[in-house]
DNA sequence: TTATATCCAAACAACCCTGTATGGAAACTC
DNA sequence: GAGTTTCCATACAGGGTTGTTTGGATATAA
């Protein structure tokens, strides 16, 4: 048997379902938007062909909602559930920080694309807000938690959470220790409360150490 | 001389010139995206042939640039203009929430699209970065011009700073006196002081009339 | 009035995208 | 192994976009 009888058996024929289909989709979309996600851009990024694509999806529009049913799924669960196990409200919003960078809880540049999606389009845009809304919620129930009055932990909730979305939106390039640098008068602004150094310090190293290891692993 | 004869000759031709096509395009990228910006649409929305715009600019590409130039030119000028002359931390503040819903001072759904369109478009995110650079720098400076520290004073720039282009990111649908409900609290979360009550209440009283003024014009 | 420079409409070529129809290859079943 | 189902590639029809060409209409100038 030689290399390429054993190279055509291994590889007998990469046989793809919906899911390659999605996966290929939203990196299209997280990468060049809503309107790059075109049938015959999938096909030949994946090497198939459109008539492939027709057998899994009725239609461009039903990939399209795949998307949406995927975001919707995907961010925010572990927004929620971070937040209402937080011990303490350093924890709380330390954490709100951290969801928002580690690609396994929660994938930021879908949620830009999405986003923008919503801008175009009446049906998402209603369910981003309503997921707005209940993050929102989860946030001002944080700070309620850890004694603010309702009307403030509501206004912090949401300079929080507008505050975090805006910068995502804005796109930054700014290195991890930048950020870092900045915390405990991060934590000021939001809270109005100093930020304990022990947690911040652990929180700080933590993340730094943790972000250079999801940074290598891309190489 | 008979009807028709006069309107034949109170409209005589309407010749179009670079600027009609440049706000046809910034209509259009407000409402559908850059992506929707295309010559085609365009020339059939203020009724216009092709060839037309293929007089007046050398590609599309070129309209594109127009439609940077002009979002450069207008927003941000307001912004740093106001903040700088503001006599009080107060009326700094207040004002940097009023222009950015003042259509006279500011263009939000422009702002919106071409954030949008920076995600798309290297050169475009470059100049919009180097725009929020500018605003963050200008919003710093009138903390520090009222006494906060310099470290301080940047931290909570960027965060009225993010908050601002988050809330608006989210394309939020709330009425005026929502917002102004709640304004005390905002405040007091931005800045970590209480809002003078007289200048809080005469804000708030000329911003809703204001905001009622101009919905009606546009009736 | 005639000549010239502006401005624009219609037609054309080249390209890309969606969705369908058709036929064939691979796997699965009996 | 023959038949059936699953999966996919190719070809086609219909539509839309960019940019160029060409010719004509309008305004300007001589």
């Amino acid at each position: 048997m030689n290399t390429l009888e054993i190279l055509t058996e291994t590889t007998p024929k990469p046989r793809l379902g919906r899911v390659d289909w999605l996966r290929a989709a939203m990196l299209c979309l997280m990468e060049e938007g809503i309107d790059a996600v075109q049938i015959t851009r999938l096909a030949t990024s994946i090497g198939a062909s459109r008539g492939s694509f027709y057998w899994h999806f009725k239609s461009r529009q039903e990939l399209l909602d795949g998307l949406l049913d995927e975001w919707f799924a995907v961010n925010g669960k572990r927004i929620k559930q971070v937040l209402e196990h937080a011990g303490s409200l350093d924890r709380g919003v330390l954490s709100f920080f951290a969801v928002w960078t580690n690609p396994d809880n929660f994938n930021s540049p879908l949620e830009q694309a999405v986003r923008d999606w919503a801008r175009l389009d009446g049906r998402v845009l209603k369910v981003v807000r309503g997921e707005d809304a209940n993050r929102i919620a989860v946030i001002a129930a944080l700070f309620e938690r850890f004694d603010y009055l309702p009307q403030e932990a509501v206004v912090r909730a949401r300079v929080l959470y507008f505050a975090q979305v805006g910068y995502f939106a804005m796109n930054p390039k700014e290195v991890i220790e930048e950020r870092m640098s900045m915390l405990d008068d991060y934590f000021f602004a939001f809270t109005g409360k100093v930020l304990d150094p022990t947690v911040g310090s652990t929180f700080c190293r933590d993340w730094i150490a943790f972000s250079k290891i999801n940074s290598s692993k891309g190489d």
